[in-house]
RNA sequence: GCGGUAUUGGCCUAACGGUAAGGUAUCUGCUUCCCAAGCAGAGGAUUGCCGGUUCGAAUCCGGUAUACCGCUCCA
């Protein structure tokens, strides 16, 4: 066994031809960073998601879970600050056409003069004329000329209602936390909750980014698995590492090789307005270190501002020693997209295979049984058999995603099932109907068992099962 | 957004401005076949899209879409 060169382009290949994932809306031209799932994507995707599910709700003693709307008041989003900040000021330089943050450009003034200020909370106007009477130079060619800066706001618009007037213009959320902030009262009440608890979400995000890229590494459209977990202030860093590790556990559990796996505290610098200390769980993509899971801890800052805008109370009352707070919230959020990425790069392999004298190449998914889109494969060894091979495949389909194939040479089947992450293979022969045993190769070890028939579906069930 | 490169059956690749070809994959049949065997056959492309030059365009020109690389950016 030896592993060659994984490259983007060669995961990207096998997942587009193979039905994990196809270009959106292809037969138009496409759109750019959308992507479909497809087949044996949508499975994946879903196992990744049930898979946090249950670590993160069905077995946690702490959270629950919840499914908010997409769209919300828009007064939400002033709260959050997403309105006044999720949007940067971009201007052009004029004579080279290259694209800056005007407030970038200010604080390089400032720490080219030495001085310890940033532009944080300025206006447009304030920035330009910043620019301007300062005469900040474009740092690519020199120049002096600058576009009228523009905001660009990272959340998509849309109009509620059929008329499009301004009244009724609300947004795509940017983040599913929001959603779980504005529930907070509700959730703890009905769910008679103490902190410290959590509230789970999986659910799509919409952020008009710049530049995505990467495979589905970046898009505009994603999907978010967050969780928002309650807790007394002054507990920060205690329940910020035991999230950072169940998270990291969580990793490793389904799979993901550890090696390819480092934590990167955020610095001061880098932290959002919201966050005093984030750090990142990194995983090492074929094209670099990406980052995959943020855990951060938000502080008071959103119930808080929730509490100040909407003029509701969101003060949590400590049931056995009635003092009165807003609790604070560890946030472990990463994307159900970017994770399923991470499981297609973490399964690529390549073997060669040496028989004969010639090399062989086989291309092998190497998913957790738990994540692999397909679970089992029934592959009879001739076509006459299916009398004896229909009934199994029927049951086993009961259970878990199973895939039936007569076509083809059986060494070709088993290839077909390696190439797509199947991790057992079940072979009928002509032994079959008359000892009802049939061979059970797993896929990674290339290990075959024979067993009964009518114990098949427990050895499969016992193994993909987290 | 800017700059560069690219786009030909599902995938990979060929074709001087002159009949779009091959491999692979897929499907059917034969072969009692446990790791991509063989044989026979079949289907599948108005060359990303729109327009221009030309007797004639996959090929030259313009536009556009998408992807990749670099820049920029990333709550």
């Amino acid at each position: 066994m030896c592993n060659r060169e994984v490259t983007m382009d060669k995961i990207k290949a096998l997942t587009v031809s193979r039905g994990f994932v196809y270009p959106g809306s292809e037969i138009y031209g496409g759109l750019a960073n959308t992507w479909d799932y497809g087949p044996l994507g949508v499975e994946l995707k879903n196992n990744v998601k049930k898979a946090w599910w249950k670590k993160f709700v069905q077995e946690s003693p702490y959270n629950v879970g919840l499914d908010a709307a997409i769209l919300m008041n828009p007064e939400t989003w002033v709260a959050s600050g997403h309105v006044g900040g999720f949007s940067d000021p971009l201007t052009d330089c004029k004579s080279c056409k290259s694209r800056f943050r005007a407030d970038k450009l200010v604080e390089d003034y400032f720490k080219s003069v030495n001085e310890e200020k940033t532009a944080d909370g300025w206006t447009q106007d304030e920035l330009a004329d910043f620019i301007n009477e300062k005469g900040i130079a474009c740092p690519e060619c020199g120049g002096k000329d600058f576009t009228a800066i523009r905001k660009f706001n990272l959340m998509f618009k849309t109009f509620q209602g059929v008329t499009e007037d301004s009244q009724a213009e609300i947004f795509l959320r940017p983040e599913t936390a929001q959603g779980i902030f504005v529930n907070f009262k509700n959730v703890q009440r009905t769910s008679r909750k103490k902190v410290p608890f959590g509230i789970a979400q999986v659910g799509k995000s919409f952020r008009n980014e710049i530049t995505p890229g990467n495979f589905t590494f970046r898009t505009r459209e994603f999907e978010q698995m967050e969780l928002e977990f309650f807790i007394k202030p002054g507990t920060n860093m205690g329940w910020f590492k035991y999230w950072e590790q169940y998270s990291f556990d969580f990793l490793k559990l389904i799979g993901i090789n550890e090696e390819k796996l480092r934590l990167r505290q955020h610095s001061q610098e880098e932290l959002s307005h919201y966050s005093n200390a984030t750090s990142d769980i990194e995983y090492l993509f074929p094209f670099g270190w990406g980052e995959l899971w943020g855990i951060a801890d938000r502080t008071d800052y959103d119930l808080t501002q929730h509490h100040e805008h909407s003029g509701q109370d969101m003060m949590y009352t400590d049931p056995e020693t009635n003092e009165k707070y807003i609790p604070h919230c560890i946030e472990p959020s990463l994307g159900a997209d970017r994770l399923t990425l991470v499981l297609m790069c973490d399964a690529y392999d390549e073997e060669i295979i040496s028989a004969d004298g010639k090399e062989d190449v086989r291309t092998v998914m190497h998913f957790h049984p738990a994540i692999a889109p397909i679970k089992a494969a029934v592959l009879p060894l001739a076509k006459k058999l299916s009398p004896v091979s229909d009934p199994i495949y029927q049951e086993l389909s009961k259970h878990f995603m199973t895939e039936y194939d007569l076509s083809g040479s059986i060494g070709k089947r088993y290839r077909r099932q390696d190439e797509i992450g199947t991790p057992f293979c079940i072979c009928v022969d002509f032994e079959t109907e008359n000892d009802n045993c049939v061979t059970v190769r797993d896929r990674d070890t290339m290990e075959q068992v024979r067993i009964p028939v009518a114990e098949v579906k427990d050895y499969i069930l016992e193994r993909i099962t987290l």
